[in-house]
DNA sequence: TAGGTTTGCTTAGAGGTATTAAGTAGACCT
DNA sequence: AGGTCTACTTAATACCTCTAAGCAAACCTA
């Protein structure tokens, strides 16, 4: 009986403090904007004053960048779930709706999607320990992976590793290392273009870079995927 | 004699004024990062205290504004300067010198170039009168002349109007028009398109949303603008 | 079950921020 | 010569992050 609850009744108490903490720290974000997210505010609005969130947090930057964590992890979980809704069908399929959901969670959720990136990403929350490291990189690791099932399966053209000039080769050649080679740098060199066109395009509708022009990219990103689709040999698209 | 000064020796001192507060605001920007750009310490950089600066910019929203558009402006010329160095070139070699030259600016500016994008585009800031989107809008001007110039002298391929989905033809239209028709709707079409992906881009490279696969940009750039040459159909890019 | 440790909070306070208000010295113009 | 405008000043408000010190209750252990 006691065995089996590995979490002591205090831990889960801290685990609900820090849920709710969250939960503030996002609807502060969600209707007031980043700047409302101040420490003080979100103990306010929890129940507790000030300094009490330090012994949760060691600083206001380390909690913004758990909670952008908790939102690249909903974002990727997003994106896993539009896959196994498809487990059968073919990688291709599965890549597209995989995208497809990207937008989607971005689209449904602006503010979030919008302090991934316009939050200046700080020195230490680039260090490759740090939590909101950690959850960008599953994030990526979601179209990664389905890139190299496609990879396996289907193998999409690529261009002639000696026609790329000599710098790219080696840095194409340095990730392909960093992911344990699951694909050659050639095929990185394709799946990366992808990855950027799709990634940026959303990045700049979010950061309304965009608006002078569109007021619904909704058609632009598909016609991105498209491409996308021509490029990684997949069949229709649809839409 | 006295009608000569247009300017009154009262206005050339604000000015003046102005200038030494910008070049502190830069100066921050550049040597502390964003968030050391606050009212009292651009104030003490200038030698004055703290309120004083609202007599110049009704609040640190404002002055940043402003200091934005002084950055698009420089950008802008900068590309402005590409191409007049090249001015009897044909259009697609001042195109692609253009592009290099916003690349280079953004290299040789990372903090400046990091601030037109990060810093969120406040409501204020998106007013169509205000300083910085007037700034905003001649940069994005610079690219789109030179299309207008190609599209006139040597017109690119371009998709059926009827071959795109209805919501993006409208919004193309809308778009044809606020460029007071220089570019159809399907060539503005394609000229979105090139841009979408350039700005883009360089706006992740800028925003560290690739360092996780590149660590130098450039070839990725170059191959990217020779994926523009082919789509504008212009000569060989050179490189 | 008693004692010490850990946890979660409190208030107080230092030093920073943006911004407003009120007052002043001097330049400018009539 | 007198009034207005400009550029600044200091004082004050209300907020921010974060540190320090202290307290009560929960927990673990002897």
């Amino acid at each position: 009986m006691s065995m089996t609850e590995r979490t002591s009744r205090r831990e889960r108490l801290r685990r609900a403090t820090v849920a709710e903490i969250h939960a503030a720290v996002r609807g502060l974000l969600v209707e007031k904007g980043p700047a409302a997210v101040t420490i003080n505010a979100v103990a306010r609005q929890v129940g507790m004053s000030g300094p009490a969130l330090y012994h949760y947090y060691a600083s206001h930057e380390e909690l913004v960048g758990a909670v952008t964590a908790d939102f690249f992890r909903e974002l990727a979980t997003a994106m896993e779930q539009a896959c196994a809704a498809r487990a059968d069908a073919p990688v291709g399929e599965r890549i597209l709706a995989a995208c497809r959901a990207m937008r989607a969670w971005a689209i449904s959720h602006p503010a979030e999607f919008g302090w991934i990136f316009a939050s200046p990403i700080t020195p230490s929350n680039r260090r490759p320990d740090s939590v909101r490291h950690q959850a960008a990189q599953r994030f990526e690791r979601v179209l990664l992976d389905l890139t190299v099932e496609l990879w396996q399966t289907r193998p999409f053209p690529v261009p002639g590793l000696a026609d790329l000039p000599a710098s790219l080769r080696e840095q194409l050649t340095a990730y392909s290392a960093t992911i344990d080679g699951r694909l050659p740098p050639e095929a990185a060199h394709v799946f990366l273009s992808c990855w950027t066109r799709l990634y940026g395009l959303l990045c700049m509708e979010v950061l309304h870079q965009l608006d002078f022009a569109y007021s619904d990219l909704e058609p632009v990103y598909e016609e991105c995927l498209r491409d996308l689709a021509l490029t990684l040999g997949l069949d229709h698209p649809g839409r």
